[in-house]
DNA sequence: GTTCAACATACTTGAACGGTAGGTAATATT
DNA sequence: AATATTACCTACCGTTCAAGTATGTTGAAC
């Protein structure tokens, strides 16, 4: 799997919170019902969008989350390797792993590195308003 | 990781059997050490390649593999299909998970499958001989 | 100062990956 | 016939990661 309930959660929460857009900051517990999402698992997920700007949290009553940028200015792409760290389909693409020792000759990487571009490029062409908009056809 | 070992070291066997192709069977053992992997691991890997006739295997002394299709005919796709079992970026996609509760209006759900869809068909517009030539672009 | 909410840390459970170990079945050579 | 060689089968193992729980602590509003 590519893509774990991280980023999808994330991205998620994220629409939700634009749907449910308001000068109140929204309690997580609210989009978490919504969404049936565990509270306690997005919770964890939340913190990274905070101090990447995404949203501003407000703590103790009344507080929640509230979206900072508008939906059509968020790239999917950014939330998804923001909050997965990598979206690479293979490991040989990681820079995390050890470098394979056929690398240097392996007919099969030029196409994990084109196929890496297409998804990359892929997620970088929708926002969060096209997904709201449900502008792609599945 | 979208894509395992097991995808991509079949893709490389087949290719090793390929670019040292004859009449003559090629020992497994023989293909592990010129692509460095493990003779045990890949041995498990085999059996689904000649059961789908990609190859024919033959028991005992002069025994080995043989490629039985030409490079050209071999999609990259079928083959990764045949040993990953899916490439489905999310598991939402997967027949095999439960349905998610949220399918019916999901946002994110239309991009997903989009996006299985550029996979499979970007695969699919590959074949060994491609990857033998280097005709992929990274 | 109590309540509510974000934030932090540790732990748990299950599954998967990548392999190893040992044995069995089939084929060729001697 | 015996032996060597090779594919194939089954079980196991160690590590990592996903996904979620549990239990707090910090910060803000009333």
């Amino acid at each position: 799997m590519m893509i774990s309930t991280r980023g999808r959660y994330a991205l998620r929460v994220l629409i939700d919170l634009a749907e449910h857009n308001t000068t109140d900051y929204i309690p997580l517990r609210d989009v978490a019902d919504r969404q049936q999402i565990s509270l306690k698992y997005i919770e964890r997920i939340m913190p990274v969008l905070t101090k990447n700007g995404y949203v501003t949290a407000l703590h103790g009553k009344g507080g929640g989350y509230r979206l900072e940028k508008s939906p059509d200015s968020c790239l999917v792409g950014d939330i998804l390797r923001l909050t997965e760290g990598t979206l690479a389909p293979v490991s040989c693409l990681e820079c995390s792993q050890p470098v394979c020792p056929m690398q240097q000759n392996c007919p099969t990487l030029p196409m994990w590195k084109k196929l890496d571009k297409m998804i990359n490029s892929f997620f970088d062409s929708i926002t969060l308003k096209d997904l709201m908009q449900k502008k792609i056809d599945g």
